[in-house]
DNA sequence: TTGAAAGCGCTAACAA
DNA sequence: TTGTTAGCGCTTTCAA
């Protein structure tokens, strides 16, 4: 069978999982010990042996078993990742940056996702605990609080992105949503917009209440007065942006600038505006928000909108987690800022 | 410090990764051996004694270590989902329906994104092949063909979903583009359409090539006549459906009927016709491709849509996975069919 | 019915 | 410079 006399007799059994470092060491005619040493390149060894070792061991197709080693070490190099919330358009943006930061480090992810059912998500914590992670990360499509996720062993990690854990002790991160209302306002107040309306999403999440508030208060530093019947919450699509400008218009008082809770309701408002004979920017401007390319692109004029830089909360995520794994304690609610995008509903040449 | 006196005398060290089954065993006053057939509810042993270990189990929180067990079994338990286009919206409905197949086995699943970038590509397979995965998916955002992933272990399990590997050994997962294509332009002659044109993406995408294919043999079918100028390939957006309307109702023969590409082009289309004043589906029925429901209900009117059931290939590629996995040996090519969804782009009732 | 011990694949401390 | 060995936490014979 053997095509290698020189080889010392041998069991001829492969590990379960395929090569292992025995095989390397006997084929390579060195001892267990010296095939690590080689491998790790860590050691005294002759350079000579070194190279004899990973010749093998890469002829072979030797590869260490990660489980093994974890084994010994105090670290098992995975995170999880846990949705409690259906993967959507809002977490893709923060799984992929927290994939790159653990990729780059060696860290594997493990995924999961538990629809707003506690039972599946006991499973899957369960699963992850057994997989000894050395963090978790929690994401949710929504901002809103929740109940922190549990039991955990102590000491073990955790983040919550674009989620919020009922719990003084837990590190959350946010988007500044306060802020990015905002931003969107200020921008309206400084091209010239004086009656700027808010037409935004149902009252019961949290983010429509924090940029109602940013909403109200950038209007108070704009020094415009507040106008009954501009705030309007309703869906958090575009036959609401298109109904809620009837509404507007329908008045004695139509705004002049329109600072949207997202980029539906935006695109709603601006084909209203458009079918009614009013020219954005022109006479009305119009503000989005979340910068979701899908809408702000296709609608007529393409929309200013104001990003919660996603990507850099995930990153910021993968940072903070590995901080912790590191040893670092961080907790506390940290809210990122927002940026504003600005493209033609609110500048001619945009 | 204790606070259990009959708890023999212990090196009062418990294991790095959290309590071990040692732990456990020591508190209980038994033998490794005996917690583990307790725990594992196997092996016969007295009642009191089962009892005695599971609840010292529980008290202390001890978890079994997976990597540890997985040093014995034969499977580590765990797969690897390797995008090779990034998280978006066609891979999201795979992703969620296979970690639903996995979650309900007790698989955990690794998730990797290598977008385009074949050296993030082979760190990412080295990565999951250390982590002695059972099993790999391999998706992507275009069906079109890319080389097998690899080098792989023999006979590692591999699917392709939603891509296709240029291996004829390998199992591929695709849906039935040609037959949703079909779907779409029978259903329109079935309404009466007669002349029906094809808007569509860039021609360059498999995906672009098997639609036009289903698109002429269902003409064909229905005993239709092809007319010139009625294909038209072009980009995947709204803009480009407005622009292919123009065209199409330029000329002389304007269309009754129009199967369109994706979703984003009919959307595109029925606002170029409500601009032109014609009516959808009165004058002009529409179909678009993908039944992305961001686009299909927010369009006006509401967009009849070829779903690729990309949910359904999901399961199917981690029911298929789970069998390879089982021993199963599964390859070759196969196609999902779709489904139409009809709703008032061309019915009126919708 | 229970305990002891070998070993999964690997690393690291200690000997030689 | 290299080999030996004791674990990491667990399962599984084989003895007792």
């Amino acid at each position: 069978m053997s095509d290698a006399p020189s080889v010392p007799p041998s069991t001829d059994r492969t590990g379960r999982h395929g090569p292992t470092i025995r095989d390397v060491a006997r084929i390579a005619g060195v001892s267990i010990g010296t095939a690590s040493k080689a491998l790790n390149s860590n050691g005294r060894l002759r350079q000579e042996t070194r190279d004899k070792v990973t010749a093998v061991a890469r002829e072979i197709g030797y590869r260490p078993n990660d489980m093994a080693q974890s084994l010994h070490r105090t670290r098992s190099m995975t995170v999880g990742v846990l949705s409690t919330d259906s993967f959507g358009r809002f977490t893709l943006p923060i799984f992929q940056a927290l994939e790159e930061q653990f990729a780059d480090r060696g860290i594997a992810i493990f995924m999961c996702n538990a629809t707003d059912d506690p039972e599946r998500e006991r499973q899957h914590l369960d699963q992850l605990l057994g997989k000894r992670i050395d963090g978790l990360v929690v994401t949710a499509r929504r901002a809103d609080k929740r109940p922190p996720v549990g039991p955990l062993p102590p000491g073990l990690p955790v983040v919550y992105v674009y989620s919020q854990a009922d719990d003084g002790d837990a590190l959350s991160l946010l988007a500044d949503e306060d802020g990015g209302a905002r931003l969107a306002v200020k921008h309206l107040a400084d091209i010239g917009c004086s009656r700027i309306a808010h037409v935004t999403g149902p009252e019961h999440f949290e983010a429509v209440q924090q940029r109602k508030r940013g909403y109200y208060a950038a209007l108070a530093e704009a020094g415009l007065a507040e106008h009954p019947g501009y705030y309007r919450a309703g869906l958090w699509s575009e036959a609401w942006g298109r109904e809620a400008t009837e509404l507007l218009f329908a008045g004695d008082a139509p705004p002049d600038g329109i600072f949207c809770g997202n980029d539906q309701i935006a695109r709603g408002v601006v084909d209203a505006l458009r079918e009614r004979g009013i020219s954005v920017p022109g006479q009305v401007a119009v503000v989005g928000f979340d910068n979701w390319e899908v809408m702000t692109t296709a609608a007529r004029p393409p929309l200013t909108s104001v990003d919660m830089n996603l990507s850099a909360l995930g990153h910021e995520a993968g940072r903070l987690l590995i901080d912790m794994i590191g040893g670092e304690k961080v907790r506390g609610i940290r809210r990122l800022p927002c940026t504003l995008v600005v493209r033609q509903s609110t500048s001619r040449q945009g």
